[in-house]
DNA sequence: TGTTTCCGATTGAACGTTCATTCGGGGCGC
DNA sequence: GCGCCCCGAATGAACGTTCAATCGGAAACA
């Protein structure tokens, strides 16, 4: 252990160990007493790394939409078909957060909190782009119904927020196959009949 | 004005500015303070009528179920063909969170936050039955594919509370025809093809 | 009718706790 | 000895809740 990827380590520790308490406490639930304790670190030391509160809200923030977007446009699914990408990037997604509940937790809290006392978010924008080439290729190519993208987004996403927040919560229990049992009503839903 | 009617009206005020504050400021965010002075109440005033904090939630959290569940399966429903009644279920239940924002708010932080300091949710469970009941029918009735429930589910009140959401926060403007497009979307995953 | 008694409704200051943040200092590598 | 990392007690604001004090109308009595 050296001290460099100690260093590293302790940032990395606040930021593992704030959204392990967020997702079993909330967003307004966890205290920065509470971090530092489970992060094995004073109190003081997490304002040497980040600015405030906010800023480590932040941070995760953005740390969690990379990989929700690379879960969804993995460089592999290049070649594919539309429909197999469809099918690969839902299911992805859904595992990422069945796999990563904290995540999931997180986004939900911080889009349904717009004003969290101290949590101002700046910019609200979605990486709509990447989404909505992508169902605009299959509508003009002719896999999907011609529709406007948000009505798509909806169904969607929705889906997707849904399923991984019922298995998380235990309220039902998907197992792989369920998750490509729903991206086929979905798709079936949007594909051009 | 007679006495009674104004008691009952500052308990009234009590809730309704409650949810409003919280659509507001999340749930974490609106103090008791706050709900006094935007009830033009004392601080005092609200425990005379609410045991706690967590009373005031509770109750809106049952006024807000039952509010839900009427809009689903309304009386006027009772004679229409199957996939009309999905319909105007699908549809009524998110008109009536787009009209009544601080509903959808409330009960998104209030399920995506389990453990809350001071609210613990001790029936956790759904009336799933009431829908349950409706998906099976369909499927008995050749209507909809053969599936289990909890996978239908998933779609149909995810896209809901998503469709909702995005409306609500501004991010889309969904009309009336919009909605009716997306319950279609959802239909045609369903229904039997 | 006028007066007194009574009691629930209402108030807002006060209390104890918890929170995010600050600060002064200690230790270690260079 | 200078600069960075780290500590944890201290700070003050904000919170949910309590409580002694007040209000005002209804009932009881004269």
């Amino acid at each position: 252990m050296n001290v460099q990827s100690e260093t590293a380590d302790k940032r990395k520790a606040i930021l593992e160990t704030t959204l392990e308490l967020i997702r079993q406490y909330g967003l307004q639930g966890t205290p920065i007493s509470l971090i530092a304790k489970n992060a094995n670190v004073a109190a003081g030391t997490i304002y040497h790394y980040f600015q405030n509160k906010e800023a480590i809200i932040t941070e995760l923030h953005n740390v969690i939409r990379e990989e929700m977007l690379a879960e969804m446009f993995t460089e592999k699914n290049e070649g594919k078909d539309f429909r197999s990408q469809f099918f690969s990037g839902w299911t992805n997604l859904c595992r990422y957060f069945i796999a990563n509940p904290g995540s999931l937790i997180f986004i939900q809290q911080y889009n349904s909190a717009p004003h969290f006392k101290g949590i101002k978010k700046k910019n609200n924008k979605i990486p709509v782009d990447k989404f909505s080439e992508f169902f605009q290729s299959g509508m003009d190519n002719g896999y999907l119904k011609k529709m406007e993208y948000n009505l798509v987004a909806s169904v969607v996403f929705g889906a997707i927020m849904a399923t991984a927040k019922y298995h998380i919560t235990g309220r039902f229990d998907y197992t792989d196959q369920d998750l490509c049992k729903i991206a086929t009503i979905i798709w079936d839903g949007i594909k051009l009949q």
